[in-house]
DNA sequence: ATGTCTGAGACACTCAGA
């Protein structure tokens, strides 16, 4: 079979629709095959189809609630929506995976946003810690029964290397780099061999950011950033990624998102 | 780092979530 080249990108929006012209300059510019959107907070009726097919996306698996959370996978490459786990077991949408039809065709692409945890590391006085957990067991008891080439990519909302972090230790205690959260993590890849694609083509000690709080007047003064987006690939399929891109300039676009868009390239 | 965004509900302003 003839090889092919499929560019896919993640970004968590922070609202779609309040976010659709820099989205559209975006895929103007980069024009991925697919692109997984993260936080869209909208319903699956208000999601912008026309302004996407404008821009030639007209392939679509758009998970929403009213809101909050929600996700999108937007393609100008043919693919279906192939299932949508709820990995909280609370009616939220934060997942949805889609099959690719052309370009790749039979790959599996998991689009996933996990819960932040709240403020407070410690599930015992702070629910939501212990639902971002209970979040990440659950995918993980999914992941051993992973058994085709799958990519999964979205708003991890865990920084796990000490070069994800702006400061490592003074983080160790903030929720998104904590030790339980990352060795948790760190069981979910060891179920079924997930390579970090973003690390192989930038090892770490290198920086590697994709977020950096709106909590600050001048987003680069310190350089406070995380790396809470990841994308992840099967041993095999990661072995086709042939470059990858992390999209700082959208940081210090008209109202931007705190997150940056990722690109991976494969050549399948 | 208790600061800055977003959307919902209600109609000027909180509140939750991140």
């Amino acid at each position: 079979m003839a090889s092919s080249n499929l560019s896919v990108a993640t970004w968590n929006i922070n609202s779609v629709r309040l976010r659709m012209p820099i989205v559209g300059r975006f895929l103007t510019e980069q024009a991925p095959d697919i692109l997984c959107l993260q936080e869209i907070k909208c319903q699956e009726h208000q999601f912008p189809y026309e302004a996407f097919r404008a821009l030639g996306y007209e392939h679509f698996a758009v998970h929403g609630q009213k809101g909050y959370h929600g996700v999108a996978t937007v393609g100008r490459v043919p693919f279906h929506e192939f299932s949508r786990h709820d990995w909280q077991d609370n009616g939220e949408a934060r997942h949805v995976g889609i099959e690719l039809e052309g370009p790749g065709q039979g790959t599996v692409i998991e689009n996933v946003y996990i819960p932040a945890g709240g403020d407070e590391p410690d599930r015992a006085i702070n629910p939501k810690f212990g639902q971002k957990l209970d979040f990440l067991g659950r995918m993980t008891r999914w992941a051993e029964t992973v058994d085709r080439p799958t990519l999964i990519v979205g708003d991890f909302n865990v920084a796990p290397l000490e070069s994800d972090v702006w400061n490592h230790k003074a983080l160790l205690k903030v929720v998104s780099h904590t030790p339980i959260e990352v060795e948790t993590l760190q069981g979910f890849m060891d179920a079924h061999g997930w390579q970090d694609i973003g690390r192989q083509h930038r090892s770490a000690p290198e920086r590697y950011y994709s977020w950096w709080s709106y909590r600050s007047k001048d987003w680069k003064a310190g350089d406070r950033g995380r790396r809470l987006d990841h994308m992840w690939a099967s041993p095999e399929l990661a072995a086709q990624s042939v470059a990858h891109h992390v999209h700082e300039d959208c940081r210090d676009w008209e109202k931007p998102s705190d997150h940056v868009p990722l690109v991976t390239e494969f050549d399948l």
